[in-house]
DNA sequence: CGACAATTTGATCTGTCTCAACTATGGTGG
DNA sequence: CCACCATAGTTGAGACAGATCAAATTGTCG
C-alpha cells in the first residue's frame, strides 16, 4: 500500500469529485512522476503557439488562461485552483491557442504526456474522471460566455466573486469571514471583458449596496444570498459533488 | 467488411480529423446503433435541466447550445455542424447546463450512453478521437469569450461569419461563391451579445466597407483577407487538419 | 527613502442599447 | 387567388452604460 504524496493527492482528490476511485487508480495516480515548480505570481508557464510535452495541475495558488489580441487587449479565459488540470488538452491538441499564467504565487506540478497517456490506456475510471474534469472545464466556459456576453457589469464583477468563492470554499481554502478574492482590479477587469476603471466603480457600487466590505484589498462577503442574487449566480455549472453550505 | 452509412460517415468522418482510424475501430462506429430524428429549424432537443440518456451528433444542419437567463436574455454558446456531437457531456454530466436547439432544419443521431461507454471503454482510439473532438470544442468557447470580451461590434460579427465560412469549408459545405450565413440577426444577436438592432447597423457596415455581400438574405464573402483582418480572425483555434484554400 | 505597482477619482466621450415605428417576405386559410 | 398574418429585416431618435484620458493617492518592498 502506497501513500500519496500531499502533492499527488490534490490531483487524486480533484478525479474523486464525482466519487471516490478504487485503489488501483489511485494508486497508480499517485506513482505519477511529478516535476514541481514554485511560480511568482503574474508569471507566464506556457504561452500560445509552444508545443508542451508535459500536462500540469495545479497544487497550490490560482492560475489563469488567457489570451492576447491585436491592439495589446487581454482576456482571461478561466480561472483555475488546486486539482485543476488547465493544460491536460495539449495531450491531444499539439500547439496551444492560449497562455497559461500564474495569478498569484502558485506551485504547479509536471507529468509528462507519456505517462498520462499510458495512465489514460491503462485506467479507464482515471480516464473517465479525467473526461468530466474537461467537460466541467467546458461547462465553465459556457457560464462566463453568457455571462459576458449578457449580463451587466454589476452582474458580472458579483458572478465571478461568487464563482471563485464557491470554488475556493469547495476546495476547503477559504470561510466565508476571510474571504480574499485572488484578482487585482486589472485582473478582474481581463477576466470580465471590462475597463479597469469601470471594474474599480463596480466594485465601489457593490461596497455601496452592502454586498461586500473591503479592508487593504481583502474583500469579504457581507450578503451571500444577495450577492449571488445579484450576480445572477447558480452554482449548478460548476458541477460540484458537496455544495457545502458557508 | 460492413460499409458505414452515411448518417455514420458524418461521425466518422468528424473523428479522423485528426488522422484516420484503424478499419476495427470505423467497423466498430459504424455499428453503433443510431436513432435519426429530423427537426425544423429554432425546436428545442435538449433544454437546460433535463437529465439526457443519449448523446447525438449533427448529420446535417446547424445546432446551437443556449442558455436563458434572468430578465429573458438569451446567450448563444456555440454553433455545431455535420459530425459535432454537441452533447458528449451528458455522458458524464448528468444533468443539463443548458440548453440545446436547431437554428435551421436539421437531422441529428442519438446514441443511447450505454453504447458509448461501451465503445470508449473497448476503443482506445476513439476514446482519443472524442477527447480531442471535446478540448477542440473548448478551442472554440474559449475564442468566443475573447471575441465577446475584447472585440468591437465589428469585429465581432465578422469573426462569427469568418468562423462559420471555415467550418462550413473545411466540411465541403460551401463554396466562396454562394455562402449563405445559417443565421437570422437575432441568432446572430444572440451569439454575438450583442442587439438586434446594432447587428444590423453592422452588417450594413460590413456591407459599406465591401467585405460582405447581401442578396436576399444570403451573404458572400466579397474581400475573404480584409474581412479576416477586420475580425482579428486567426482559424488556428478551430484545430482543423486541413485549411482548404477558398 | 525611493520607486513601482495598484487603486482611486474626476471629466468627458462614444459605442451600443432601447424604444418605437415601418417595410419586406413568405406562408396560410378563406 | 387574394387577404391576412407572422416573421425577419430596416430605420430613426434619444438615452445610458461603460470606455477613455489624465492625474492623484496609497500601498509595498527592496
Amino acid at each position: 500500500m502506497s501513500v500519496a504524496s500531499p502533492e499527488h493527492s490534490r490531483l487524486i482528490r480533484q478525479l474523486e469529485t464525482a466519487g471516490p476511485l478504487p485503489s488501483e487508480d489511485r494508486a497508480a495516480l499517485a506513482a505519477l512522476p511529478l516535476r514541481i515548480r514554485s511560480i511568482a505570481d503574474g508569471r507566464d508557464i506556457l504561452r500560445e503557439g509552444s508545443r508542451p510535452v508535459e500536462s500540469c495541475f495545479v497544487i497550490d495558488g490560482v492560475l489563469c488562461r488567457y489570451k492576447l489580441m491585436s491592439g495589446g487587449r487581454r482576456q482571461i479565459l478561466s480561472l483555475h485552483y488546486t486539482g485543476d488540470i488547465p493544460d491536460l488538452q495539449s495531450l491531444y491538441l499539439k500547439t496551444m491557442d492560449h497562455s497559461l499564467a500564474s495569478v498569484t504565487a502558485a506551485r504547479v506540478a509536471f507529468i509528462p504526456h507519456e505517462a498520462m497517456k499510458a495512465l489514460i490506456r491503462a485506467r479507464p475510471n482515471v480516464a473517465d474522471a479525467l473526461s468530466r474534469h474537461t467537460l466541467v472545464d467546458s461547462s465553465i466556459y459556457r457560464e462566463w460566455i453568457a455571462s459576458i456576453g449578457r449580463r451587466t457589469s454589476l452582474e458580472r464583477v458579483a458572478h465571478v466573486i461568487c464563482e471563485c468563492f464557491t470554488r475556493m470554499r469547495s476546495l476547503g481554502l477559504v470561510k466565508q469571514i476571510d474571504f480574499r478574492l485572488p484578482l487585482s482590479q486589472a485582473q478582474l477587469s481581463d477576466a470580465t471583458g471590462l475597463s479597469l476603471v469601470h471594474v474599480h466603480r463596480t466594485l465601489k457600487e457593490l461596497r455601496r449596496l452592502r454586498l461586500i466590505r473591503t479592508v487593504a484589498k481583502v474583500h469579504s462577503i457581507l450578503d451571500w444570498e444577495l450577492l449571488q442574487e445579484t450576480a445572477d449566480f447558480d452554482p449548478g455549472y460548476l458541477h460540484l459533488r458537496r455544495l457545502a453550505t458557508p
